[in-house]
DNA sequence: GAGCATGTAAACAACA
DNA sequence: GTGTTGTTTACATGCT
């Protein structure tokens, strides 16, 4: 009794309070990833815009601002140029190249929902993180396109308002003008080839073949040899002549092409596009791209270059307020002059950079996945098939129970083919809790609502085969082993099978958990030791471990905050909210769940998502909460508990007080009374 | 900086 | 005597 007693005091001490946000202290790596884009966001914008907008701060002359948007088209051309020349054949050439100009979209796709990689990782699972990149991957994807296909159209613009002005414009002067559009063009279908031919690489763009063809060899590069350009361009003034239909078969093939495949490819010549253009000012009409497989936003009366009642040009802005009054504009402000070419070129530079930009994050993320694949430790262990551990049924359950309820459709984890898929890296798991090495003081999965059995369920893989610490306390990994159980007990050397069995972590060092679990065991009240027939066995008090949860969700409010906000960013969206589903929501959902303290008291049934969170139930369903419910802990622990009140006096020990269901505990009922006013959402 | 939770290590006792 | 189990203490670390 004096033991007992001491023990009662001792224990507790530490149950009040629970120190929460364990996710916020995550660590290292990648944080400087959305600062970088951030900054970039702002150079790029300002980059394009000190080129193309020069014109509208009025305060050079026109003289001056000529000269300034010549020299700057110059250098561009020539910074164009070099580029072209040393880098479109090579790729990887480019990537150590350019990264000075910050494209916003790609930084947009980079950066998205406010949100720290860490936390991302911590609310992700690993195949939601995979999809994410993914869902990443394809709007930079969609947004190149976009960008491609606005220059295409750009210039295939350009290229009609020039045919119509040109005709009063000096011949040699035009003829070179055009000449840098075709170059451009070709420039454009170069990267856009070479672009999706990165993707295709990739297997980000799974392009069918006639996708394939269709719009990247619509123009044969021969055809459209610079040397011969200036000839093909030579007969401009005289429209019907064959080299001008040539050309602007050429031409236009090559912006059709580079639209989609499903415009101006099909019928090069026997329409020729340019009986489309035969209006002097470009009918947007007819300049529409007319696309089946864009996601584009154009309707038939609608032009790339005109959106929301104003004028899309770079750095014009200028507000029209019809379609024809954007026509007037597009005319006279956008003509084809010297101007109106370097910023195609800065145009045609941003999708460069683009190109770049998406090439080196792929590059980026096929490192990071080969390298999260291939654990230095673990070369092989997400290739081998899932393979359940023999004779632990009650980890199959877990398993299989799990992944049945999921019903958020998100990619989870992979038990089966999609080994590529699987975890990059656990939710939760810190930096800290990566390194095997050395302590890891925080674990998260008790703290953050615990969806530990959920986690468990999408990563068993991943812990069981990868010599990584689970991100989780030895408490909420004891209670995680005892609650899978059908009984909801087991022995200690039971919890240590458990442990071995499910986390490759725990299959060395194990003098050290061992330790650590046995003092978890006795230390926190929630694990009640039961004398059982064939000895003690250790048993879970719910309640008691609830207590030992905060009582609500302050811990990391921000992290609640941000992933609450996350919820509206789209491609995050699914995700979020099938991990706030999986793991918090009940927490958010239910004003009782905010306040676990008061639940605890007056609701018991509805504790919390923890037991919720226990698919493996035999006995229930798969989305009761209330049949996981203290009570019932409660009352296991008490059928188990009848042998062993026989036993308790052949036993003296700490085993008498907590797990009395009968009585409902009096030292539980005094915790229980003890927090009722304290919790109240303080 | 205090208090708390957690992890680690260790000592000790009881028991098989 | 040895190993296992269980308890307790001490200390370090990280977080609130």
């Amino acid at each position: 009794m004096m033991v007992e007693s001491a023990s009662e005091t001792i224990r507790s001490a530490p149950s009040g309070q629970n120190g929460v946000g364990s996710i916020s202290g995550q660590a290292d790596g990648g944080g400087g990833g959305g600062g970088a884009g951030a900054s970039g966001t702002g150079g790029g914008g300002a980059g394009r815009d000190t080129a193309a907008g020069a014109d509208s701060n009025g305060e050079m002359s026109p003289a001056e601002l000529l000269h300034f948007q010549q020299q700057q088209a110059l250098q561009v051309a020539r910074q164009f140029l070099l580029q072209q020349a040393s880098g479109l054949s090579s790729p990887g050439s480019n990537d150590s190249k350019q990264s000075a100009v910050q494209v916003p979209v790609s930084v947009a796709m980079m950066s998205p929902q406010m949100l720290t990689p860490q936390q991302m990782q911590q609310i992700l699972s690993p195949p939601q993180l995979q999809a994410l990149l993914q869902q990443q991957q394809a709007l930079m994807l969609q947004q190149l396109q976009e960008y491609y296909k606005k220059q295409q159209e750009q210039l295939h613009l350009q290229l009609l308002t020039q045919q119509q002005a040109g005709k009063q414009q000096p011949k040699e002067a035009l003829g070179n003008k055009q000449l840098a559009f075709q170059q451009q063009l070709l420039q454009m279908q170069q990267l856009q080839q070479q672009h999706l031919l990165n993707l295709q690489r990739q297997g980000l763009v799974s392009l069918q073949p006639s996708q394939a063809s269709g719009p990247l060899q619509t123009l044969p590069q021969a055809a459209v040899c610079p040397t011969d350009l200036p000839q093909l361009w030579k007969g401009e003034g005289a429209p019907g002549q064959p080299a001008e239909d040539s050309v602007k078969q050429e031409g236009l093939d090559l912006t059709g092409s580079a639209t989609t495949a499903t415009s101006f490819a099909a019928p090069p010549k026997v329409s020729p596009p340019l009986s489309h253009h035969t209006l002097p000012n470009g009918q947007p009409t007819v300049l529409t791209p007319r696309r089946d497989s864009s996601s584009h936003e154009e309707t038939p009366g609608s032009h790339p270059l005109y959106g929301h009642g104003e004028c899309k040009w770079p750095g014009c802005e200028t507000l029209c307020e019809d379609l024809g009054q954007f026509i007037k504009h597009l005319n006279t402000e956008h003509a084809l002059d010297d101007r109106s070419t370097a910023q195609c070129r800065v145009q045609m530079q941003v999708v460069q950079q683009l190109e770049i930009q998406l090439a080196k994050e792929s590059e980026r993320l096929q490192a990071m996945m080969a390298h999260l694949h291939m654990r230095p430790s673990e070369p092989k262990p997400f290739s081998q098939p899932l393979n359940p551990v023999p004779g632990s049924s009650s980890f199959s359950k877990v398993t299989v129970s799990a992944a049945d309820s999921f019903p958020d459709g998100l990619v989870h984890p992979p038990t089966s083919a999609a080994a590529p898929v699987t975890p990059l890296r656990p939710p939760g798991l810190s930096s800290a809790s990566l390194h095997s090495g050395g302590p890891a003081r925080r674990r998260s999965s008790d703290k953050f609502c615990s969806p530990i059995s959920s986690e468990l369920a999408q990563n068993h893989e991943f812990y069981k085969n990868a010599d990584v610490r689970p991100p989780f306390t030895y408490a909420s990994l004891i209670r995680q082993a005892i609650l899978e159980t059908p009984d909801r007990q087991l022995t200690l050397n039971e919890i240590y099978n458990w442990f071995t069995r499910m986390f490759a972590y725990f299959r060395r060092n194990t003098a050290t958990w061992k330790n650590a679990v046995r003092h978890n065991l006795s230390l926190h009240k929630c694990f009640v030791r039961v004398e059982n027939v064939k000895g003690a066995v250790w048993t879970v008090d719910e309640r008691e471990y609830q207590k030992r949860r905060p009582p609500k969700m302050t811990g990391s409010p921000t992290l609640v905050k941000n992933m609450i906000s996350g919820l509206s960013y789209g491609a995050l969206n699914a995700s979020y909210q099938a991990a706030l589903a999986e793991s918090s929501f009940p927490l958010l959902n239910s004003p009782g769940m905010l306040n676990p303290g008061s639940a605890s008291s007056l609701l018991p049934l509805s504790h919390d998502d923890v037991g919720a969170s226990v698919e493996p139930l035999p006995s229930n369903g798969s989305s009761s909460p209330p049949r996981l419910s203290p009570p019932q802990y409660s009352h296991q622990v008490q059928v188990k508990e009848e042998p062993a009140e026989a036993e308790e006096d052949r036993r003296p020990g700490p085993a008498l007080g907590p797990p009395n269901p009968s009585t409902a505990g009096p030292p539980e009922d005094r915790d229980l009374e003890e927090e009722l006013p304290g919790e109240e959402l303080s």
